[in-house]
DNA sequence: TAGTGGTCTAGACCACTAG
DNA sequence: TAGTGGTCTAGACCACTAG
């Protein structure tokens, strides 16, 4: 029997049901709270718990002082998990630190990160590497602040932890990302030794503070048979 | 003052606070639902409201019989919104039909859609257009059951609004996405009218409906420079 | 005005953890 | 055993919606 089972899993279970179904179709109107109250002789609490569930995890959305809904379902959106494969183990890379630099940013990369002075910039190089192989460079930016240390900042970045830097401000960061595709240029062949116009897949990162503030410019380049995105 | 301020508000933003400060860091139990209860004078039921929206967020994770942790940050998921770019504005594009046919599976989509018979499947390839221009060419296989009218599933594909073709069910699949890139081949750069061997980003995608059966397999060839992922 | 969801309480009993 | 979180109740009052 079900008794193990706890009254808001059983509510929970039972209006995901109607949904999945299609009892219960999207955009209809799910019994209010009072019904259910009252239909599975349970508390409006557990019933509201039951209902919270079923808002994060996407099935529902409430209108307040009409009723809860069933969500269209959305085919658009999905998580990019960087170190995991579609099977959702984790995969671990290694990474091999090329060269870091304090530098007069180009042009293109003043535009990115907004720098609008003459304000330098760390630049970190590295090889992502797996199973002995490279698979990928990467190239980070970051505002130089002669009052940090830059091994420090090295090291962050190449443990890929943090990207602001300071644990302390770790959750307090905004990470915005491209993915396109490209062939290699000469410079970029030379470097990864792969033939020049072989398919590279590119990550771009942009990282910002709470206030907006750009942190950290980095593109990744994979080797386009040696590393995909799996999303779910 | 803050008096409009619901009380879980008020806990809620307390924590988060702590968190993002670095007053509480990763992995460092915060105060008890007791401590909290006594300390913000408000009842237990209210700060676990508080808790668990922080729960969701990802701020922090509980372990039954000892208490709420701060989470590690994780800057390795973000979630791509397929039709929308990074200022999150909903980007809208045409698809335009170019055939529907049913067809005996090659080789390698068996393998993919785990076809193992003699079934057939159906076939819809489509540009994807934005602004008159195409932007993409796109392949879709589902297994073809001689009891559905084909038209009704070419219909929901070139919507974009299901993929498994009933909407009672549409609650009720699973995606799977793997991103790539590559070159285009001959018969892809007579398609998109491109150059041979020009970047295009892939993106390739399995359904599967709850029981892990394969419902929909499909391929989506995008123009690299015509376009790109965004995620967040 | 009747019905909906939103916030909040004081209290109960249970399950898990760790000394 | 003391402390932690997990489930649940009966009831209150408020804010929003729509006729």
């Amino acid at each position: 029997m079900n008794n193990n089972k706890p009254k808001y899993q059983i509510i929970l279970d039972n209006i995901k049901n109607m949904i999945c179904s299609g009892k219960l179709k999207p955009e209809q109107m799910i019994p209010s709270e009072n019904q259910l109250t009252n239909e599975f002789g349970i508390s409006r609490v557990t019933v509201r718990k039951a209902l919270s569930i079923l808002i994060n995890e996407g099935y529902i959305f409430t209108v307040h002082g009409k009723g809860n809904f069933v969500c269209k379902p959305n085919f658009n959106d999905f998580t990019i998990q960087i170190n995991k494969n579609e099977h959702n183990e984790s995969l671990e890379y290694d990474s091999k630190l090329i060269n870091v630099n304090i530098i007069e940013p180009p042009s293109n990369i003043k535009i990115l990160m907004q720098i609008y002075d003459n304000k330098k910039v760390v630049v970190v190089k590295r090889y992502i590497i797996n199973q002995n192989e490279k698979i990928a460079y990467d190239i980070k930016y970051l505002p130089y602040n002669p009052k940090e240390p830059i091994l420090e900042k090295e090291f962050h970045y190449i443990n890929y932890q943090v990207s602001n830097f300071t644990e302390s401000t770790a959750q307090n960061i905004k990470k915005i990302m491209n993915i396109r595709a490209d062939k290699a240029d000469e410079s970029l062949s030379k470097i990864l030794n792969i033939d020049k116009d072989y398919p590279i897949l590119i990550l771009e990162e942009t990282i910002k503070d709470i206030n907006e503030q750009i942190i950290g410019y980095g593109t990744t380049f994979f080797i386009s048979n040696k590393y995909k995105l799996t999303g779910i």
